[in-house]
DNA sequence: ATAACGTACAACCAAATGGTTGCACAACGA
DNA sequence: TCGTTGTGCAACCATTTGGTTGTACGTTAT
């Protein structure tokens, strides 16, 4: 998923159709590049599940899917998280009492700063 | 940097990173594969900016930059915002007095339902 | 019916990627 | 001093990726 968006035109393509729906020869038109190309970039996207394509006579109608990209935003708002317990946890180390040797370990060595 | 976290390996060795901060030997240790092989995968978030390295005698502490993962999270989020005001758009469509037919657009070919 | 359009897909190619091994070198420990 | 450890880097290799062209096929318009 990480992997779909990695390239600029794809992230572009994601933008457009978070816009508005749009064929895939209509996106085509918007790059330098050929037809099939971004009909490949527009494959890796629906495989990652970041966009739906939807039959309507000859056309494939593109839109994005904004559950994925909730779904990558809270993935990495995960690792956030993971940052924030991290220093919470040097916190409790350091309002922690320095009394006490009943512990096998110094609390004083765990995390030198 | 998305394409920095495309793969599993990496986002691994973010997450080890975030709890704390440890020696790219150590993190190899981890991986079943070369030491050289982790260390391309440690280079190449370094280059994203995701993590820092510090020398410290001959090994070089890794740690992650909560900074950039904020930013990639910050980045999709302005996706979900996009998405947010598009459907704002359609709604203020929706809310506009059906009378006066000074548009040459028809109101009810905008959007089919 | 026939031409034009929109799409899908296969074959092909160059470049990037993810892995390897090997070597060089600085720092540490005995 | 000398072996070991941690690192960086280059060369190499297989696979993937991002692009191309060509072909085929259904749909739309004339």
């Amino acid at each position: 998923m990480f992997h779909a968006l990695a390239t600029s035109t794809r992230r572009d393509i994601l933008r457009r159709t978070i816009e508005r729906e749009q064929s895939v020869s209509t996106l085509a038109s918007e790059y330098d590049m050929s037809f099939a190309a971004v009909q490949k970039h527009v494959s890796v996207l629906e495989a990652a599940n970041l966009i739906v394509k939807r039959a309507e006579g000859r056309e494939r109608l593109v839109r994005a899917n904004p559950e994925m990209i909730a779904r990558a935003r809270a993935l990495l708002a995960r690792y956030e998280q993971l940052w924030r317990s991290r220093i919470a946890r040097l916190d409790d180390l350091l309002a922690e009492p320095p009394a006490s040797a009943e512990e096998d370990t110094d609390p004083r060595n765990q995390q030198g700063d």
